[in-house]
DNA sequence: ATGAAAATTTTACGCGCGTAAAGAAGTTTT
DNA sequence: AAAACTTCTTTACGCGCGTAAAATTTTCAT
């Protein structure tokens, strides 16, 4: 490779003896030109290694081929796991994903919208915080820019939400837990930071009442993202008072379950399904480290891929159907139940 | 807010009765305009809510105001936690952080790389992938970006590296460990992705024959980033063979820890330092989880704040001078003992 | 009030690329 | 081999903004 660097598709397409204007298709889309042309501009390329100016590129477009990918809080492994999904089918599809975490802040999921909006992108997958969310900043930006919504639905914001169906994990992992012993109650926080926290509940309760249970919800104070720390003062507080009426607890997620085995390890409570063990305690999510805590955490998993593959398709057709769905659609995945030592 | 679009500065410019230079100048830099200016200014801002194109904004500067942040995988929550500090402190000092993961994957990395020279960045943070990394295709990137490299150094790219004082974290919990029982055994991956392993081995026989000591390094097998899984198998398999010379491990990170904490569970081992516990381990990084394992990990910590701020400092420096240091600098900075209940 | 300094306006050009139109060259069909 | 397509070249314009230079206005100190 000489040295020699190449300013612009000008002085490249000098070089390998053909017109700008071909250059620039083949940058567009290197299967529009002859095949031999083709071979002429790699060679040259392998030769010059040069590359399109992105500003120039994008600056006259009304839509570019980036796609953003916005999540409430990054340093949770769930997220940082779905993204890592949502991210390699965007590049298997020709797009450059561009990675966002509000960390837990309004003001930062706002900045980021506003943002991101001017990067023109061709679409954007987000997560939004949830009960923290500003609404009317989601609004404004759903209105400029194609949006699937996923993980946690905001009413009617974004022309598809990609979400988990949060009855099918709740009455999973229900009913696993009342066949295979006492029915559990539901522990979760207070003041939970997104919608699907409700909805569990709810399902919980719906599931229990069918069964002709008398649920039992414990919720737990504490705000913020620091779940586990919740999860485990909570399982303390529990502990203490005596106030759980069986030997089984459902955990709203995983992260607070972790917490909650943790405060449980504290006391020499032994977990799990078998002999010696004080209590039984399953979740939801397949939270990446559910696999490690001890004992290994009995969940409901959410399908990633199935998740990502959806929101993938979802952001596709919304595309190329020019940026608004006739009607807002809805897709819910089921959960996977997986059977580990916790119950 | 009326709701007419303002297509480009020119128009902005006409609104707010001001020349579309000066209007120019003010988003370039708000104090460099006329207080009373800058008031018409975002009164008319806030009027029409117009935002310059950003392609058009950059196309013609040799330098942006971005700055990349990558790390080779963003699904431990180590890397997670370490970029949120050095986003956080981009955004202060005024910069657009971009955030990538390598996935652990090469050829993921160099695409980023390539990617990111055509953003025309400030400046870089690159965590690479250590032994995975191509390392010609780092160096042709130095040689466009200045870059600041973390976490893990590579000889001689860059132009400068913020790391981790590996004898400081080994020299820390060895000598809690021989201080307070019998003296640890080191617990790591044979073929371990970076080369802080190989620097906090060193560390361990050095600080091991100094207290005039036996080393005794147990090296399990596996590759990838599992490393949780990893930890896990050789937990076992040391147990099985009774290869520990005494009942003290130290993991040479905590993400090995915690699947041998996990793997310790399995086996109804319970670990800690009190009365009945068969097993003491220790570890270093203090991952996010590790106060959740169980029991707790006693680790040597990161100081992820004087981390991310040693980085930014220096990436500070480097775009003033040009992007260019004398010589290559390097920081390292020490841990902090933290004590929790494995130890 | 006067002059100097600072800020702003006017004017004008350039950045690197997208893209449209018209004609030339190359390729395939019949 | 001629006709009918494709593909490529030439030419030309526009995108939205940075930025330089010179002229003008405003501000501030004297």
């Amino acid at each position: 490779m000489r040295e020699q660097k190449i300013r612009n598709m000008e002085e490249f397409a000098a070089l390998s003896g053909l017109s700008r204007p071909t250059i620039s298709k083949y940058f567009n889309d290197p299967a529009s030109v002859r095949p031999t042309t083709r071979q002429r501009i790699e060679a040259a390329l392998a030769e010059h290694d040069f590359r399109p100016n992105i500003y120039a590129m994008n600056q006259n477009r009304s839509l570019t081929k980036n796609v953003g990918i916005v999540v409430p809080y990054l340093a949770d492994p769930f997220f940082a796991e779905i993204a890592r999904f949502i991210e390699r089918r965007s590049i298997d599809a020709g797009f450059s994903p561009i990675l966002y975490s509000a960390h837990g802040e309004q003001k930062l999921e706002n900045e980021i919208l506003e943002g991101l909006t001017a990067l023109k992108p061709a679409g954007v997958f987000l997560a939004p915080l949830g009960r923290l969310s500003d609404r009317s900043a989601i609004e404004r930006f759903c209105r400029d820019v194609p949006t699937v919504l996923f993980d946690s639905n905001v009413e009617g914001m974004g022309e598809a939400f990609v979400g988990s169906d949060n009855f099918s994990f709740v009455k999973q992992t229900v009913d696993y837990l009342c066949r295979t012993g006492s029915p559990p109650a539901f522990f979760e926080m207070r003041t939970p930071a997104n919608p699907n926290a409700n909805k569990r509940r709810h399902a919980y309760i719906e599931v229990m009442e069918e069964a002709g249970l008398e649920p039992c919800v414990i919720r737990v104070e504490g705000e913020g993202w620091g779940f586990e720390e919740i999860g485990r003062r909570g399982a303390h507080h529990v502990l203490e008072t005596r106030s759980l009426p069986t030997d089984t607890v459902l955990c709203s997620n995983d992260r607070l379950a972790i917490g909650f085995l943790a405060g449980c390890y504290d006391r020499g409570l032994r977990v799990g399904r078998g002999e010696g063990c004080a209590l039984r305690v399953a979740s939801h999510d397949d939270h990446p480290f559910s696999r490690f805590t001890c004992p290994a955490l009995t969940t409901a998993a959410h399908q990633y891929e199935q998740v990502a593959d959806t929101c993938m398709t979802k952001l596709f057709q919304l595309i190329e159907a020019g940026g608004r769905f006739e009607k807002r659609e809805e897709t819910l995945i089921a959960a996977k139940l997986i059977l580990r030592a916790s119950a």
